[in-house]
RNA sequence: CGCGGGGUAGAGCAGUUGGUAGCUCGUCGGGCUCAUAACCCGGAGGUCGUAGGUUCAAGUCCUUCCCCCGCAACCA
């Protein structure tokens, strides 16, 4: 017997150091789309996704939270409304998930290092810069703030700190061959960007260990280090199949994997660092790297003023999680960003799903209930009419597996719907009412109904990787069993059978009344606010909900979460006058203020908000509002110590942004309480 | 001159190797009544960012410039 062809695909592993937000679902679901294709198809697949627990990061959080970072973390992944949770609602079908606190990943880990070092590609270096020892922080020369710390302002010294580096600079030709090959790194649009950003430049060794935190794997032949994010977490998709480790033995079958799905923000990783310590290894690397593009918002990046997500759980349990599926998929291409809105996600469920799917599956359903009391008879009667409806659907499997093949799921999806929507058009040309008039019409009636059960049987089928729960339940209605429904029948016509039997089910995919629900989401999300809920976009698939509609005043701010005065007090708000104001040199953002704050000597702020004031000299002697005693930062290698206020509001989906300035003239420093 | 992507109908997008500019929504008019006020047909609406060039022929190829976006140690 011969075995089955494999098909190993891979999520990210997420960082659990928030809920993850619809950006994540993005991705998951479009692996989840192509991992169910690949079933359909008749590949064996295996399906992996899973967390990147350790880190600085969650150590912190975890602190600040009270809790262990294990527990942190548990929390997070398989507590209520956690991640698990998540992926069970979206109908995720991984087959695998992997914890990179997992105990068998971290021994795994360990040998993995263990025997890098021993090859020579990773070696103990020094990690060299300029010290402070209060801070126990290591800053670049440029990091330093007139020579001081950037934390503290107190003397740095010199020094130096060992930490683990693999030997990437070695890889580079050989990545860099991998890479221009053309096959490996998807969309070829990124490649570019990966060679000559980051290769052509020249590729340095990689730090790999830390001392600065201890939440990782400890490197077992050196207390003190742990294993960086890169071994740690990017090995996953090995680890996970038994590399290195007994508590799988998958590696053989599965590896190397198909596709890695991943965010465009990570490509960079995958495609060269990943493929790097493969080759370290002797390992044979991934066949590709696909990296998807973001869902943005109206205007696309995060911004200052607003950073909200709109949430899965939210947008699934009130249009279905299929519709949700769908649309994430049917809306852009995978390899390009796509703008995400609310409007847009119920419009299209409106017109494809209830419209014209939905619709047609009902009409169909209804008229052979009506005209043959729910089963046809078996006399037909072809026309010539009808070949061009079976010719499209006859087809449409050929077109879907090359579309699919190459992740165009919208295009996928459009060429299913061009076959429904021919569907519904030839109902109108055969106009089967009419027919029913006349007994002696019924064969050539059941002929008509019966191509329409089989083009919703195809379709269905071919929807099966997106729907699967409609898709299931739509089936139960046109009486289609397993056997019909399979990848080989979707390829034939005339499967179903002569006297095929249906039974009417509810509408599959409601029509969304737009207006009312526009304006229920966003007291949705106004109540969210109210409710203190901040939502992190940290990761690049921030969303928010579009605010077109017709209501336009925002909800009022939180009356919920309040603070006590001893917190206000810590903020020192101070007038600021404008002594000077200018572009910062290789910035596009930034303009930088000198200002006076009554403390004696002039203060630095640099505030990006260039864009709403392009001529910085009319700002001079203005009377602004500074936060004093933020802590300073360097930018762009000034530093700046304040924060200007600002009101921003949002119109026709563009920001807007004013400085807040006072209307008496008051001298600068003068106390904002 | 850091790198990359993009500018096509009111909105959102498609346009493969150059050959009559298309789709969805919206809008206007018509048709049908099986169906989830759905479905079907038709109309209006574009100098394809700008300026040049190659060609019998350019949205598509070449060059100039403008604008938007992302990334790069840039929103404090």
């Amino acid at each position: 017997m011969q075995e089955r062809k494999t098909f190993y695909i891979t999520t990210p592993i997420y960082y659990p150091s928030d809920k993850l937000h619809i950006g994540h679902t993005y991705c998951t679901v479009a692996t989840d789309v192509i991992a169910r294709y690949k079933r359909l198809c008749g590949y064996d697949v295996m399906f992996l996704t899973g967390t990147d627990e350790h880190g600085q990061k969650i150590e912190e959080k975890a602190k600040a939270a009270g809790v262990p970072p294990q527990a942190f973390v548990d929390n997070i992944v398989e507590g209520e409304g956690g991640i698990l949770d998540l992926w069970k609602l979206m109908n995720i079908s991984n087959d695998r998930f992997i914890r990179t606190t997992d105990d068998y990943h971290v021994a795994a880990i360990q040998r993995i290092f263990k025997k890098m070092y021993e090859n020579g590609d990773i070696y103990k270096g020094k990690y060299t810069g300029m010290y402070c020892t209060p801070c126990e922080s290591f800053w670049t020369e440029n990091q330093l703030v007139e020579g001081k710390c950037p934390d503290c302002g107190r003397d740095v010294r010199y020094a130096e700190e060992e930490a683990y580096f693999f030997r990437l600079s070695k890889y580079a030709g050989r990545v860099r061959e991998l890479l221009l090959g053309g096959e490996f790194l998807e969309p070829a649009s990124r490649v570019n960007e990966m060679v000559k950003n980051f290769i052509d430049p020249g590729l340095e060794d990689l730090c790999v260990s830390r001392t600065s935190f201890t939440w990782g794997v400890p490197v077992d032949f050196d207390p003190g280090h742990v294993v960086y994010v890169w071994i740690d977490a990017l090995f996953n998709y090995a680890t996970a199949l038994g590399f290195e480790n007994g508590r799988y033995s998958d590696y053989e079958k599965y590896w190397p994997a198909d596709v890695h799905m991943v965010g465009k923000e990570i490509v960079r990783f995958h495609s060269i660092i990943w493929p790097a310590m493969l080759m370290s290894l002797n390992e044979p690397v991934a066949k590709k790297v696909f990296g998807h593009g973001w869902l943005l918002l109206g205007g696309g990046k995060m911004s200052k003023s607003k950073g909200n997500v709109v949430d899965p759980v939210v947008l699934a349990n009130r249009y279905g999680v299929d519709a949700l599926r769908f649309y994430l998929m049917r809306e852009f291409p995978l390899g390009s960003d796509g703008a995400f809105s609310n409007e847009l996600l119920i419009s299209r469920i409106n017109t494809d799903l209830a419209n014209d799917l939905g619709n047609l599956l009902s009409r169909t359903v209804a008229m052979v209930e009506k005209y043959f009391n729910g089963a046809l008879i078996e006399e037909r009667r072809p026309e010539p009419m009808d070949d061009e409806l079976i010719g499209i659907v006859s087809a449409l499997r050929g077109k879907y597996e090359t579309l699919m093949d190459d992740f165009g799921t919208q295009a996928a999806l459009e060429e299913i719907f061009r076959a429904i929507s021919r569907a519904n058009k030839y109902i109108d040309e055969t106009a089967p009412w009419v027919l029913a008039r006349d007994e002696a019409n019924l064969p050539r009636l059941a002929t008509v109904l019966y191509n329409l059960l089989e083009t919703l049987r195809v379709s269905l089928t071919l929807l099966l990787p997106f729907m699967p729960e409609s898709c299931g339940k739509a089936f139960a209605q046109i009486g289609a069993s397993e056997y019909s429904t399979s990848w080989e029948k979707a390829g034939e016509w005339g499967v179903t059978p002569a006297n095929a039997k249906v039974t009417k089910g509810e509408a599959l995919f409601p029509r969304i009344d737009l207006k009312k629900e526009l304006a229920a989401l966003d007291a949705l999300r106004g109540a969210k606010e109210d409710a203190g809920e901040k939502e992190n976009p940290a990761e690049p698939c921030a969303i928010k909900p579009t605010l077109e509609a017709p209501a336009e005043k925002p909800a009022e701010p939180a009356a919920d979460e309040t603070i006590g005065f001893a917190d206000f007090e810590k903020v020192k708000l101070r007038v600021a006058v404008v002594k000077a104001c200018e572009f910062v040199p290789k910035s596009d953002k930034l303009l930088k203020f000198t200002l006076d704050t009554g403390d004696g000597e002039e203060r630095v702020i640099l505030s990006g908000i260039r864009k709403w004031y392009p001529d910085p000299e009319a700002l001079v002697g203005r009377r602004l509002i500074a936060c004093v005693n933020l802590k300073p930062k360097k930018i762009c290698g000034v530093e700046s110590c304040g924060m200007l206020l600002s009101a921003v509001t949002e119109q026709d989906g563009a920001e807007t942004l004013r400085l807040l300035s006072t209307e008496e003239i008051m001298p600068g420093g003068s106390e904002v309480c």
